[in-house]
DNA sequence: GATAGTATAATTGTATACAATAATAAGAGT
DNA sequence: ACTCTTATTATTGTATACAATTATACTATC
């Protein structure tokens, strides 16, 4: 197995099944077998088995007779992804403007600098990976678990449909435009500006990752 | 154990502790242990340790050294419910004013007559189960799995507190009515009337869940 | 050659055994 | 009596063994 940061097993093959799921590497249609995974990963079916439950509450994979087949995240998905999202996320963002802390702050400047620091680079897995943080921040500063586990899951589902998005320099830039008006506005704990801002960019967002 | 709709022991165990949490059954706070889990259902670790996965993947029990802590739904939890679904209850309804069959809205409808059955018996526990047939089967119809995911975890979660509402023969009775303007425009197809119901009764029954 | 029925094998569902870890209790020293 | 250390116990994490189910392959019959 790879990393350690999760403690348990079952944790790590959830992440890594997720991950491999949300990103396309196990095509739509696949069929997920236990004991592959098993000896894919090296652990025994009891770790295996309580991700793919966790996969299944997701419906990133369902039943199929033999194996859990891979229902990952189509296009016609995304665009309901994007619609619920236009709807919550002003909401999400006029909570945190209504709660961020000085340190909360701080440490969503920090990820806007780094995002724009990789820009320059044109590092697209590291931009793609702050503008995640960012958003997932955002949920966060909202204080309320409710919209974290709504919107989280919906966020990360864009995922795989998000890479081409970010490898367009162009929309990369203003896309980090957009996340700097959207943190002053946090910073101003201006609540009406931080929906403006935060629906611009999901607005933005949807007409660039629809058209891939 | 219980019932048998669900084959597995490890659905009927989670839905049993689901159920059990949002009802209330076990307080929040609560330390729930595997093992008087097994003893009391009768089952092995292995099933309730797959429903406890489930679970904790829904944030209705966290970690906690021992044990896992049941979350249940806050007062706040309420809040921020009602508030998303205001914003996301239209977009469902509109969608399925387009997309519902002639099938499925008799189905629909059967359960709105079920309900306005139940409302003349007074019988609340069948008021309420009709009241969250009806919402599911709109979420189902809009036809559209992210709308489903999202919203119905949402409605569930705000079983405990809708109790009171329902026993409350004037609000079960003007609730019953807001059904019909639902379906009504749901018959006609027509995705404004559709939103603009929906979001009527969702105001309504914000009001009065919160007032509890 | 097609089809139904049966045997076989593969896969999941469940229980249990073992290992690792964390909480509690007991005991020694001050 | 108090606190630190150590032993014990309880609980979770993981692996494996067994049971039940379901798909697949094979054979016999028409």
């Amino acid at each position: 197995m790879l990393e350690h940061k999760n403690h348990t097993l079952a944790d790590q093959v959830f992440e890594r099944l997720e991950s491999d799921i949300l990103s396309g590497k196990y095509a739509r249609g696949e069929i997920l077998v236990e004991m592959e995974i098993c000896q894919d990963l090296g652990v025994s079916r009891t770790p295996v088995r309580e991700a793919l439950r966790r996969l299944q509450q997701e419906h990133l994979v369902e039943e199929h007779g033999k194996g859990l087949k891979v229902l990952g995240v189509t296009h016609e998905d995304l665009e309901d992804i994007m619609e619920l999202r236009l709807r919550l996320e002003g909401y999400a963002a006029a909570r945190a403007a209504e709660r961020i802390t000085d340190e909360q702050l701080k440490e969503l400047k920090e990820t806007l600098d780094l995002q724009e620091f990789y820009l320059t680079k044109h590092d697209s897995d590291h931009i793609k990976g702050m503008d995640s943080k960012f958003h997932e921040l955002v949920y966060k500063f909202s204080d309320s678990v409710v919209i974290y586990d709504t919107l989280l899951p919906l966020h990360k589902k864009v995922q795989r449909y998000r890479k081409r998005s970010v490898e367009n320099d162009s929309r990369a830039a203003h896309s980090v435009e957009e996340h700097r008006v959207i943190y002053e506005a946090l910073a101003a704990r201006d609540p009406k500006a931080a929906e403006a801002a935060i629906l611009n960019h999901t607005q933005n967002a949807k007409k660039h990752i629809m058209k891939g």
